[in-house]
DNA sequence: CGCTTTTGACCGGCGC
DNA sequence: GCGCCGGTCAAAAGCG
């Protein structure tokens, strides 16, 4: 599990770009001195990323052969890859030109062959910290937008309470707080609490499960503020299933019930241009529905992700009435699941997103621009439309990404039964295709404290240029295909456990994009 | 055969 | 109470 999210790291190199049948060669024997020689040679970016995997090289592929990949700025690992298996090559050379020096180039090709090793260790203990850092750090982001989250919560709850005169809910201890107990993600990953329920497979409960427990267990406030005897039906988790519980198991079903609607009641959506029916996001869906939507030529569409059992995330596929070239798709929940790096990226745009719109919509923008102040940096993602709406049953937040690409002017209402919108620091992968991202664009003349706060939701995950990036390539090779779901082509080979990726319960996105 | 898609039915919320 | 609408279910069909 650590290896392909490095290999995922390695793969975001600027290399990877125009590779048409990369993918095939690539699973070649890895790992003899060949590979050496080939740093030299036009694959080398293969190789790199093989040095780094050796081992089954084909089951990671997250991007298709000739996908442009986005240079995220993580060569560390794969220059010091390549510059420690440089010398040998180099040596190579030598020792076969010169016979009459074959001994001490022998002895000298054993001193760089034990150089080479001791590089070699050297490197594998670079990633190993690599790796370890990154999670230490995402982890850190995690609890820190879990923290803001839960503030936002507290806040608003506390408001609500307030208005109705409703009890509070049982507030959240540390230990509750902390422990992975019922929420809307987990409710059907502990087994301990749902046996006759699939059983998620084990490599799969990770981190993320905790940390995603973590943040559901934050939000479970707002849940209970907003529907407290809501129910939903066509999750796994059926009222039956509470009424053979004890009944504590059945209140902590409904806590995890309406921590699910909580996670399911905030959407961020986003609308960009393709041809495509739907979006290849990464992730795998099935399609369980499709409606005529009122006031929309178009049926709409309703997928649920099926990477793993239990999964809560859905989402709807909708053109614009208006504008049928724009594709409009809409997330809802968090994945309780690793996510390969395509996917990652709509995780983390749903999370920044999310984060944004509870944290707007419920206290206010301080409550993540303040925690969020380490976070701060240039946001180097050309800009879109995000506009937040609270008028609409969910809140919901979308992301326009068929704006051109430059400052968008904004507007944001406070009125919660009003639309307000604010800038997005988005990616336009439509217009980017394997380049890196522009570093810098600012929107210093937009709202600062808006933009900052959004920025910050999304710039704070530590992941979200990896990600991104993957989603850009995800969303550049979307498949024309009527499907995208089952066929898609960012179904992953081989799941990926990117830590730390912040998947707020109440994220739901839409992310429409521009396959044009 | 297993999985996915299709599609009509069903359910709950909401407004009148 | 009724109808509308969004969302979901589930049986049937399709597909590899």
């Amino acid at each position: 599990m650590e290896r392909p999210r490095r290999m995922d790291l390695l793969h975001s190199g600027d290399y990877s770009g125009n590779d048409p049948g990369g993918a095939g060669d690539r699973g070649g024997a890895r790992g003899d001195v060949i590979q050496e020689v080939d740093f030299f040679s036009k694959s080398r970016q293969r190789d790199e990323a093989a040095s780094c995997l050796p081992e089954n090289p084909e089951k990671y592929s997250p991007s298709p052969p000739g996908e442009p990949s986005i240079n995220m700025g993580l060569h560390l690992l794969t220059m010091n890859s390549g510059g420690s298996q440089q010398p040998a090559v180099e040596e190579k050379k030598n020792s076969g030109c010169s016979n009459s020096n074959s001994n001490s180039n022998s002895s000298k090709l054993v001193a760089l062959q034990a150089e080479l090793d001791r590089l070699g260790d050297e490197n594998r203990k670079l990633r190993s910290m690599l790796d370890h850092l990154m999670k230490n750090y995402t982890d850190l982001q995690n609890q820190l937008l879990l923290a803001m989250q839960q503030q936002a919560c507290k806040a608003e709850d506390s408001q609500k309470d307030n208005m109705n005169g409703m009890p509070s809910p049982v507030p959240l201890t540390a230990q509750q707080f902390m422990d992975p107990g019922p929420t809307c993600m987990q409710d059907t990953e502990d087994p301990s609490k749902s046996g006759e329920e699939e059983e998620e497979p084990s490599p799969l409960r990770n981190h993320l499960d905790h940390a995603s427990s973590f943040k559901e267990q934050a939000i479970v406030p707002l849940t209970k503020r907003r529907l407290p005897t809501d129910n939903i039906p066509s999750e796994q988790t059926s009222p039956s299933w509470v009424a053979n519980k004890s009944p504590k198991q059945a209140q902590e079903r409904n806590s995890d019930q309406t921590s699910e609607l909580a996670c399911r009641k905030a959407r961020v959506s986003v609308r960009a241009r393709s041809d495509a029916p739907m979006i290849s996001d990464g992730c795998q869906w099935r399609k369980y529905g499709q409606k005529m939507a009122k006031g929309n030529p178009c049926p709409r569409a309703y997928y649920r992700c099926t990477m793993a059992a239990g999964c809560s995330v859905r989402k709807q596929v909708q053109r614009c009435a208006e504008d049928k070239t724009i594709l409009i798709t809409t997330y809802e929940g968090n994945h309780n699941h690793p996510l390969p790096p395509a996917a990652m990226a709509m995780a983390n745009t749903t999370t920044a997103a999310a984060t944004m719109l509870l944290s707007g919509s419920t206290t206010s923008k301080d409550s993540l621009t303040n925690p969020t102040t380490g976070f701060y940096q240039p946001m180097p993602y050309a800009s879109t439309m995000a506009t937040l709406s609270a008028s609409a049953p969910f809140p919901t937040i979308t992301l326009d990404l068929t704006q051109p690409p430059g400052p968008v002017q904004l507007h944001r209402q406070q009125t919660p039964a009003t639309p307000f919108s604010l800038p997005l620091p988005m990616y336009m992968p439509q217009k980017v295709p394997g380049m890196v991202l522009p570093p810098g664009l600012q929107f210093g003349q937009q709202q600062p404290s808006v933009m900052d706060t959004v920025t910050a939701a999304i710039a704070s995950d530590p992941n979200f240029t990896s990600a991104l990036a993957a989603a850009i390539k995800s969303i550049m090779a979307a498949p024309r295909s009527s499907d995208g779901t089952s066929g898609n082509s960012t179904s992953p080979p081989a799941l990926h456990v990117v830590p730390g990726s912040p998947q707020f319960p109440q994220s739901c996105t839409t992310f429409s994009t521009n396959t044009n």
